[in-house]
Formats: C-alpha cells, sequence, structure tokens
DNA sequence: GTGTAGTATACATCTTTGTGATCG
DNA sequence: CCGATCACTTTGATGTATACTACA
C-alpha cells in the first residue's frame, strides 16, 4: 500500500479494524488543511491480509432452503433413474444389442448358474465395443439418444451404462440400473464440487494388464504407441484444461463438445483400436479366453498349474472369490480407478445366481471393464472430492437404496444425507412398484429380502474407526469422553474395542439423562429410591433459586439427572369426592394429557373459571406452559381442570352462559352504535343550527358536512340510513341547490320497529329510529 | 497428509410460578 | 367491585456444533 495508508486505531483496543486507503496526505505540512480538504476512506476488500477469515455461521433459513434444494434435487435425480431404468426394458434396444454380441459370448444355460467369471466375455466385449464420449447429460429424447449410441458405439456414460444394463436384460439376467445420486450438498458453506465438477470425463481405465494390452497391441495398427500410454498421455494434457474450463457451467454445451472431442480421442483411441479389431475378432477372444483360463479357472479350479501363487494358495470360499474379482479385473479388464476422471456415477448390478447359495447382486461396470469393485466405488468417489451420499439401484420403475453396499464408512456420508425418515418415506413408494414387479417371481422377491437383510446386517457391523472424531456422531459406537452433559451410559457395556485406549461402547447404550421436572413433563416418574445417575454441579441462576427455597446451603447446589430406565408411568393421586388433586400452588400442570390426575379432564375454554366458581364445582387452573417475557418467565393458563363427572354439567352451563354473554355483548354493540349515530347526527344538527345562526347564508351552503363533526351531544332521533349510492349523489347535488324540509304530513312511522321516515318534497328521505 | 487438542464463535437450549396501574 | 389487560431492566447462562490453528 501507498504511503498514505494509514493503520486506523491499534490493535491493543481488541477491535478489528479494516485497513483503508486515505485519499489525501496526512503529512505535517498538510496537517492544518484537514478541515478544509474531503477525506475519503477507500476499503481495501483486497483478501490479502492474514488476517483470519471471519467466520459466519449458515442461518436456519438458509440450511432449510440447501435442504429442500437437496430433496428437490434427490427427486429429479430419481425421476431420471427411473426414466433410464423404463428406458434400459425397450425391446428396440435391446434387440439391436442382442444383434451386435457375437454369437456363444454367453450361454442361456450359464443364466441359472451365472457367476463373475461367466460374465468377463460380455462386459469385455462391451467394453471394447461401447466407449463414453463424454460424461455429461445430453438433451433430447432419450430413448433416441440411448438408440443413437447403439449406431454410434459411443454416448454419455449414462447412456452407455443403460445400454450395458439392457444387454444384460436382453439375456435375461436380473440386472439393475445403479446410479449415485450426485446431489446438491446439505451444507451451504461447502463449495460444492457439484457446482463446477459436471464436465470432468469420465474415469478412463488405465489398461495395467500386459495380456490385455498385448491383445490390444497385436490388434492395433500401431504398435508403437500402447493404449496406456496413448490414455494418460492425453489426460495429462487435457484433464486441467478441463477443470477449468469446466468450472464455468453456462458453457455447458459448447464444452461438453469440446470435452466430447478431447475425451474422443482418448477414449475411442480404445475403440479405434476395437473396430480395427472386429475383423479379428476371433483372435482377440482367443486371447481373451487365455486371460480368462489364466484367472477365473485358476481362482475357481485351484489349478496347480497357474504361476499366480496368490490365487493357488488362497483356499477359503471368500478368499478365492475376492482373488478372483482381483485378478478379473486386473488381468482381464485391467481398470483402475483415475483421480482426475471424476466419480463413477453410473454402473449396473446382474444378479448372480451361482455366486453364493441364494444369489448374489453384483457390481458391474460395463462400460469401464469392472466387475465386482463395489469397494473401488467409494474411494474413487472420495479421491473425486465427491463423496457418494446415495446410491440407487432402480428395477422394474422402482428403486432401492443400495448405498450400504458401496459405502463402507456409513458415518462419514450419514451427516450428508436428508433426514431418514423423509427418504425412507420416499422410497417406501418404490419399493411397492417394486415389489409389485417382482411378485410373479417368488424366488426374486427372496432375492430382495435377503438382500435387505444382508444390507441391515452390514448397518449394523460396521468396523470402529481408527480415529477418535469419528466417534463424535457415529451412530453405532460412542467414546465416553465425548458424552455430552446430559448423557451416560447404561448398561456400561460391552466394551467393543479400543480407540487411543478409549474404550469403544455400542451407542445403544448412550443414554438422555433428565432431571425429575423433565421426566414429569413427559408423563413419567422417577420410581422411589432410585439414586440419580448422574449429579452435576448446578449452574448460579438454578443454585441461586434453590438457596432461596432451601435455606443457605451452599455449595450443595446440585442437578440430579436420571435415565430412562429410573423411571415409570406417572402414578398421580385420584380425584376423591369431586375434589381436584391440586399442586402447592393450587394448579395442575398440564404438560401433556398424561400429567392429569385420574379422574378429572382439561377443558381447554375460556372464561370457564367463573363458570365453574358458580356451580360450585371444585377445579384447578390448567398451567400449561411458560411464557419468557421481559426477563422473566411467566405460567400459561389456559382453561380448567375439574372432575370428569362434572363436566357436562358445566359444559351446558358454560354453553348457556355463552350465550347470555354474547347476547349481551350483542346488546352492547347495538347500543353502542345507537349512541354513535346519536352522536354524529347530534353534531351535524348542531353545526347546522349555528351555521344558519351565525354564517352568512352563502357560506352557510359550503359542503361543512363532510368535514368531521364535532362530538356535539344533544338529544335527537337516531337515523337509519339506507340510501343507495345514487341516492346520496342525487341528494349531495340537490343539497346544493335548497335545504331540505321534512313537512309533518309526508312523515310515516311504523310502531313496530320505531322507524319514522321523513321525506323532503326534492325526493330525499330519512329514516330515524325514535327511542 | 492426517489426527488431535485447544480455542473462538455463533447458534440452540434451558431457565421457569408477579405486580401494580388502569380500564371497562 | 371485579376481572382483564398492560407495562415493567426486552435474560442470560450454558451447551453444542463448527471452523480454525498449532502441533505431533
Amino acid at each position: 500500500m501507498g504511503s498514505s495508508r494509514q493503520r486506523i486505531g491499534s490493535d491493543t483496543c481488541g477491535e478489528e479494524w479494516e485497513d483503508g486507503k486515505i485519499s489525501g496526505s496526512f503529512d505535517n505540512d498538510d496537517h492544518q488543511n484537514v478541515h478544509e480538504t474531503d477525506l475519503r476512506i477507500v476499503i481495501d476488500e483486497s483478501p490479502s491480509s492474514g488476517r483470519r477469515k471471519r467466520v459466519r455461521r449458515v442461518s436456519a433459513e438458509d440450511k432449510e432452503l440447501v435442504e429442500l434444494v437437496h430433496k428437490v434435487h434427490l427427486l429429479c435425480l430419481l425421476g431420471r433413474g427411473r426414466l433410464v431404468d423404463s428406458t434400459c426394458d425397450d425391446s428396440l434396444i435391446q434387440a439391436s444389442l442382442l444383434s451386435l454380441l457375437p454369437r456363444g459370448i454367453l450361454n442361456t444355460e450359464d443364466v441359472p448358474t451365472l457367476t463373475v467369471d461367466k460374465l468377463v466375455p460380455v462386459v469385455t466385449w462391451f467394453r471394447n465395443s461401447f466407449c463414453i464420449k463424454c460424461t455429461n447429460f445430453r438433451e433430447g429424447n432419450l430413448k433416441e439418444n440411448i438408440l443413437h449410441s447403439v449406431a454410434s458405439r459411443e454416448g454419455t456414460a449414462e447412456e452407455v451404462t443403460a445400454l450395458s444394463v439392457s444387454l444384460f436384460r436382453a439375456l435375461n439376467l436380473p440386472t439393475r440400473f445403479v446410479s449415485i445420486l450426485d446431489v446438491t450438498s446439505l451444507n451451504p458453506d461447502t463449495d460444492d464440487p457439484w457446482a463446477y465438477n459436471q464436465d470432468l470425463p469420465k474415469l478412463d481405465p488405465k489398461i495395467s494388464s500386459p495380456t490385455l494390452s498385448k491383445a490390444i497391441v497385436s490388434n492395433n495398427g500401431d504398435p508403437t504407441l500402447p493404449p496406456v500410454l496413448l490414455s494418460s498421455t492425453k489426460s495429462k494434457e487435457t484433464a486441467p484444461e478441463q477443470i477449468k474450463r469446466g468450472r464455468n457451467k453456462k458453457q455447458d454445451r459448447q464444452l461438453m463438445i469440446d470435452s466430447c472431442d478431447t475425451n474422443e480421442q482418448v477414449t475411442c483411441a480404445n475403440n479405434n483400436q476395437n473396430k480395427g479389431k472386429k475383423k479379428g475378432d476371433v483372435e482377440f477372444e482367443m486371447q481373451l479366453e487365455m486371460a480368462l483360463s489364466a484367472t477365473a479357472a485358476g481362482s475357481f479350479d485351484c489349478n496347480p498349474s497357474q504361476n499366480n501363487a496368490d490365487i493357488c494358495s488362497s483356499s477359503s470360499a471368500t478368499t478365492s472369490f475376492k482373488s478372483a474379482k482381483k485378478s478379473l479385473n486386473q488381468a482381464v479388464t485391467g481398470a483402475v480407478w483415475s483421480r482426475k476422471k471424476g466419480p463413477p456415477l453410473f454402473w449396473a448390478e446382474v444378479f448372480c445366481k451361482g455366486e453364493s447359495s441364494t444369489g448374489k447382486w453384483v457390481h458391474v461396470d460395463a462400460a469401464n471393464g469392472m466387475i465386482a469393485q463395489e469397494l473401488q466405488v467409494e474411494s474413487a468417489s472420495a479421491a473425486s472430492k465427491r463423496p457418494l451420499k446415495y446410491v440407487v439401484a432402480f428395477s422394474g420403475l422402482g428403486a432401492k437404496d443400495v448405498t450400504r453396499r458401496y459405502c463402507m464408512h456409513w458415518y462419514k456420508i450419514l451427516s450428508k444425507r436428508i433426514d431418514g425418515t423423509w427418504w425412507a418415506r420416499v422410497l417406501a413408494h418404490l419399493k411397492q412398484l417394486r415389489s409389485a414387479a417382482t411378485e410373479a417371481d417368488s424366488t426374486l422377491a427372496q432375492v430382495e429380502s435377503t438382500e435387505d437383510m444382508e444390507l441391515e446386517i452390514r448397518a449394523l457391523t460396521e468396523p470402529l474407526p481408527g480415529n477418535q472424531q469419528a466417534y463424535r456422531r457415529h451412530h453405532l459406537y460412542a467414546l465416553e469422553k465425548f458424552l455430552s452433559k446430559y448423557e451416560a451410559l447404561y448398561p456400561k457395556g460391552p466394551v467393543l474395542g479400543y480407540c487411543s485406549g478409549h474404550p469403544v461402547y455400542p451407542r445403544a447404550c448412550v443414554q438422555r439423562l433428565q432431571t425429575r421436572q423433565r421426566w414429569l413433563r413427559e408423563g413419567l416418574q422417577v420410581k422411589s429410591n432410585e439414586a440419580p445417575a448422574k449429579v452435576l454441579k448446578s449452574s448460579q441462576k438454578f443454585g441461586r433459586r434453590q438457596r432461596q427455597e432451601e435455606g443457605a446451603e451452599e455449595g450443595s447446589m446440585t442437578l440430579e439427572l436420571y435415565g430412562k430406565w429410573q423411571v415409570e408411568p406417572l402414578i398421580l393421586p385420584p380425584a376423591v369426592d369431586g375434589m381436584v388433586p391440586k399442586n402447592e400452588r393450587g394448579q395442575v400442570e398440564v404438560w401433556s394429557e398424561k400429567c392429569l390426575p385420574p379422574g378429572t379432564v382439561h377443558l381447554r375454554l375460556p372464561r370457564l373459571a367463573a363458570v365453574a366458581r358458580r356451580l360450585g364445582v371444585d377445579f384447578a387452573p390448567a398451567m400449561i406452559g411458560f411464557e419468557f417475557r421481559n426477563g422473566r418467565s411467566y405460567p400459561v393458563f389456559e382453561g380448567i381442570v375439574i372432575c370428569s363427572e362434572f363436566k357436562d354439567a358445566i359444559m351446558e352451563a358454560y354453553a348457556e352462559e355463552e350465550r347470555r354473554r354474547e347476547a349481551d355483548e350483542k346488546r352492547r354493540r347495538e347500543a353502542q352504535a345507537l349512541s354513535r349515530w346519536y352522536q354524529l347526527l347530534s353534531s351535524l344538527i348542531t353545526r347546522e343550527r349555528l351555521s344558519r345562526t351565525y354564517l352568512e347564508p352563502s357560506k352557510a351552503k359550503e359542503p361543512e358536512q363532510e368535514k368531521k363533526p364535532e362530538n356535539t351531544p344533544g338529544k335527537f332521533p337516531q337515523p337509519v340510513s339506507h340510501k343507495s349510492d345514487e341516492q346520496d349523489h342525487r341528494h349531495q347535488k340537490d343539497h346544493e341547490q335548497h335545504e331540505h324540509v321534512f313537512p309533518i304530513e309526508d312523515q310515516s312511522f311504523d310502531s313496530e320497529s320505531f322507524i319514522r321516515t321523513k321525506r323532503c318534497p326534492c325526493g330525499f328521505s330519512i329514516e330515524m329510529e325514535e327511542l
């Protein structure tokens, strides 16, 4: 900053001052001119100062808004998922895909005993036949876009995944379209990557397997440039550029094309190879077969002739399955997530009947050549700074939350998800649709419930986190040190493990503690002979109050807290002989219906006390809570509590009383209206008389009547005016010309209503009620 | 880069049982 | 005379979640 800048204030005063530019110098020379010159302070808004950023917390309103946006976005994404799902059932798309599929790649007799390894050829064929052009959403009709993708062998990630789902379904494999609902964040402060990351290209699986590289290279005209190199060098050039451009969402369309172009070069390099390879399908498949036999067969049959010592040594079924998965993906598909490529958003789940006794839904990302790599999804999402929040599987026009299959750290995403009950309510409807779709097939229904159970078990058996902070709000586990003041462990055990030396307890053992008073509000009372679960030193304020009540017992001001296990339903003394049991203040505290003494009722109506008193019925004012005003809290009363047997009598008397009161009120209002009319007209007439007496005749005709008349009392009948607007208008005009006269002979009187009607020869009439 | 402890801050929660003057 | 209404020191202490920093 220039020399003119001056630090205003000092740090010692403890206040934060902005650095500002003061135009105009404060040098000694000019000092005397200060008064004459303009003083301008230019706030330097550059965030360069090393001062701590002011913490700005989001308001409740903001939170509500982002929650709303989150919900709406979720619903939109659910709708989109269902649309894609239903499009995957389209017979034209399925037929087109089947026509492309080489013969014998999956035998129909394999379907009932489908295992992961039997899927590999289809997946590999698919991956080599279709490529992801760009991850972006494409406008237009989804079905047409997908059909176009079939023809061009490329499309968006969503379309290509939909194609894979469609293909599996065409092969009679129960298949779901699975999508990460990449929804807007619930935290309004976070730099939501969603806002700028949409254009990131889909991951481009690197080809690392020597077998596959060899296979592809052998089919490629240019063996000097291996696909893996091509892929990675291209990505290096394009990724940062794409991210930079991707930040501006408004350039969406153009960018999409741009990124498609570059991506196309990257991913379609593969495709071009594949296209070239089409001629050499046989050779390719032979290579594939070799890869398969080297992995699948080795892992499942434990063929000792294989080189892979890992696979051979694994004897248990699970290890064997895991090794198979690993080797399958490394050797056959060679896919590895790349952080630069953004998170995976779409894939399929294929039901493999032969994978366990009951069958198993298996993650199949055919577009990226990945099978049973569900564990990679979470890490890929996390690496892309877009932690997964919702993973939803779509089928049969319904949907199911399968996040738990892909999420190993539920506690991390729990806070990023919307309130569970709302989500469950949304999904309940979609689940109904699904169950309607699977109704016909009892085995599928069985599979559903098995899966539900499996996911539920996963929810209840999460591994213990290694860091302490994770236990702060963990849904399953708790550390005693993170319990709040009003929480306690009961029962204190079992200890599930240790974290940095602290015993870990089940979250279910964490109990909320409350004072006797608070339990009372819930209609519960502390059992006799129960010692407080926790005794806290009470606050000064509370202590002060207690001191007043209990005398000078300083230092012993405590807050006694009890747990749920120490309370029982409230037993209040019942009403006897028509007498309501009251507290020491002669009231009944009605926090809820449970707080009513047996045999009494709470009548929430005003002015009941007087009725009860008049009838001689015993009652107590019902206190329903407190109100805070002017720095103090006051009890709020509503209605009374009486013995049930008097309810009818009281209500009857009350109704009678109310009728009387209403009649009185009506009478009072009418009398008031009459009185006001009387005053108004009296003052008009008085004014008229005064004008006539004291003013010039010409001035008297000025329309002073329009001014508000004074309140001059006098004795005059009360008119009940019912002139129409037209009459009124005419009257006003007439009035300018003459003064009305009401000859006796033109008057009439209705003895029933006491209304006298007076008429002026000009046509103006006035009705007056005579008192 | 990750985890922990400590601090600062903003927001949330709990607290909790009149009185005298005036009006209708 | 009696009941309703209004004004009156417009709390304030404490808990909790979160962001941030320093440090291991």
